[in-house]
DNA sequence: AATAGTGGCAACCGCGCGGGT
DNA sequence: TACCCGCGCGGTTGCCACTAT
């Protein structure tokens, strides 16, 4: 059995506002608020809408401090970073974008933006060879990103990694959230970081968890949910605690020298381990050619070349994806 | 001038989540 | 604990304007 309808469908005004529909909803929303329940609010306003559609005439038109037009290079690359690190979030991604609403940016970004970056650096061969959409494109340049060549482990300073191959990483630039930006979110922010590690890391419909266990950082399922102690639930909870701590140490290979083990994104699981020269090495290589690997990300790194200024990598409090 | 094709945007739909009971 | 209800989100659809033929 399906949901209840969340209004009387027959009675209820589709398609496009009109003036005077805007200017009833307006006129109420600015007099007496929306009062926490936008299902009574066209029956209050004498609008024969529904609520929800109320609602989102308010939040992508009516409200104030909304913007219209053209999108800046600033925001392009906003647009841009955020997508190539989580996903179609675009709720997370207007937070970002003061004056933006989530579907500007999701139309945008489908008629536009996508284009403009794939009519740059993709070729249509490229793109078929891979049998995935733009977005996976990305996800898999984001996965293939956190398993960058090895030589850069050893190092604490992964700005200077991205400094030096920018062409490589170009997915990768440090991305700073303010604290709005997960709080302004319905979904409470270790969710929003676990569901971002499941589009960061699998490039397929995998579900997995994450948990900290003995400072080390896992992916998976029951199978890493093995403490002998049982307390797999407190180490998840302490890693959420310490979230912003924990990503940056997480790509960082920081403070804390935590190991990691993921999910490669395409081939199954992936191991780290430091060698004997405190080199992080791969355990298991990849099975795409580093050759492919390389051009499938140059190919989308106009995301980075056309729209990201280079004097920008210096980030302060940053989280790595 | 008429028609078909395309792009862009506003709006709708269905689902998941969380709060309240 | 289970259920209901409203909210918010992301995907999709439909309409309109513009362009090409």
């Amino acid at each position: 059995m399906g949901r209840a309808p969340c209004c009387d469908k027959a009675n209820v005004k589709k398609g496009p506002w009109s003036p005077e529909e805007d200017a009833k909803l307006k006129e109420y929303i600015e007099k007496y608020g929306t009062g926490g329940n936008w299902i009574a609010l066209p029956q209050k306003a004498g609008l024969r809408r529904c609520g929800k559609s109320c609602r989102l005439r308010w939040l992508n038109y009516l409200r104030p401090n909304i913007k219209h037009g053209e999108f800046s290079d600033e925001e392009d690359r906003i647009i841009c970073n955020l997508f190539t690190n989580i996903g179609s979030r675009w709720s997370i991604i207007a937070a970002q974008l003061p004056g933006r609403t989530d579907n500007d940016i999701k139309n945008y970004w489908n008629t536009k933006l996508k284009k403009k970056l794939m009519g740059l650096n993709m070729l249509p061969s490229q793109i078929k060879s891979h049998s995935g959409t733009f977005s996976s494109l990305l996800h898999l340049q984001a996965s293939l990103s956190s398993s960058s060549p090895s030589s850069y482990r050893g190092s604490n300073n992964s700005t200077a990694y991205y400094a030096q191959n920018r062409s490589f990483s170009s997915a990768l630039e440090p991305i700073s959230f303010s604290p709005s930006l997960l709080s302004r979110s319905s979904t409470n922010a270790a969710s929003v970081l676990h569901q971002v590690h499941q589009e960061r890391f699998v490039g397929r419909a995998m579900q997995h968890n994450y948990q900290v266990k003995d400072n080390i950082l896992m992916f998976g399922g029951e199978a890493s949910c093995s403490s002998s102690d049982g307390s797999c639930s407190n180490q998840i909870s302490q890693c959420r605690d310490r979230e912003y701590e924990y990503n940056y140490n997480f790509f960082n290979g920081g403070e804390g020298h935590q190991k990691i083990m993921l999910p490669d994104g395409l081939n199954g699981w992936r191991s780290e381990k430091q060698n004997g020269n405190g080199i992080w090495e791969d355990q298991a290589p990849l099975d795409y050619g580093l050759e492919e690997i390389k051009q499938l990300i140059s190919s989308t790194s106009s995301c980075n070349n056309f729209l990201f200024d280079e004097n920008k990598t210096e980030e302060k409090a940053m989280m790595y994806y």
